[in-house]
DNA sequence: GCGAGTTGCTTGCTATCGCAAGTAACGCCC
DNA sequence: GGGCGTTACTTGCGATAGCAAGCAACTCGC
């Protein structure tokens, strides 16, 4: 349980510093940010909306309406897939690009101030592997809810 | 960095299923179970809003209007300080102690099941170390903003 | 090829939250 | 004891997010 409310907690007070230096610095919001980390890791700088949204950990819904911000400001835009009219690249432009660059290193450095150099690599190393076993985990059963009931 | 987005998605995974859980079998947000249980844990079932607020990471503006809400429920009640007209008293109320009670073992073994069980004890303590130690080091030095820009 | 079901994205509605400003009350200094 | 700064909470506003419904386009069976 002590370990379950400083997740709570230390996720919640390490987001919040981060995300105020991010936000001052570069005018982005997290979400924003993993948006254009993402699109620029991708081939081609492009990646399907619904890739896009389970990367970032946000609803289809809310990669919608992050987009279109993004989009406005000029950082990413829409791409049809001629291959299928449903789907809808979001494909980081040159202004995308230079935004991120220019947040990377602040942001990076924010990191590892806050987060990185505060732990020891040892717990860094419990704490993916454990948080992201989890999340694997849980992301991958999630449409099996149907085990709540079960006993 | 791997630590990073496997915190980001880790927690995002834990705190989705087990808020839908806790809404689905006693309609209770997170914030609100916090709220419920710190206050049962205080003496006389009363907490300064302010502190409060502090347990359960939000801020006093988000706390007014959760109190707000779980006082329409009938869930707690507002009390004033006879030696302080400035501070106000969330109380816990029979039905909320009620509803607490009701909501307790469900949390408690989702937690477990979705959190605790899936990790070693050893992640587990380090986890707490690690974000505990985070949580107060961050929160602590938190009004001081401008070593941001000293180097 | 045509209809039924599915998938991918968007939109309407609503809830939550934080920041900044507002208000009330306290404490201290003169 | 009157005024000034501080503290504690609340409120106005705007931003963000999710759910559920909508809509367009694809797939598969016939």
């Amino acid at each position: 349980m002590a370990a379950w409310h400083a997740l709570l907690r230390g996720h919640a007070a390490v987001v919040r510093v981060l995300e105020a230096e991010l936000e001052a610095q570069q005018r982005l919001s997290l979400p924003a940010y993993e948006v254009l980390s993402h699109l620029s890791d991708a081939p081609d700088n492009r990646l399907r909306m619904s890739d896009l949204a389970e990367c970032a950990v946000l609803t289809p819904s809310g990669l919608t309406r992050l987009v279109d911000k993004l989009s406005r400001d000029g950082l990413v835009v829409r791409a049809k897939c001629s291959a299928d009219a449903r789907v809808v690249y979001a494909v980081l432009t040159d202004a995308g690009r230079a935004r991120l660059v220019a947040a990377y290193p602040d942001h990076l450095r924010s990191v590892r101030r806050h987060y990185v150099d505060r732990l020891t690599p040892d717990q860094l190393d419990a704490i993916a592997d454990a948080l992201g076993g989890l999340d694997r985990k849980l992301t991958s059963e999630c449409p099996s809810a149907e085990d709540s009931i079960a006993s």
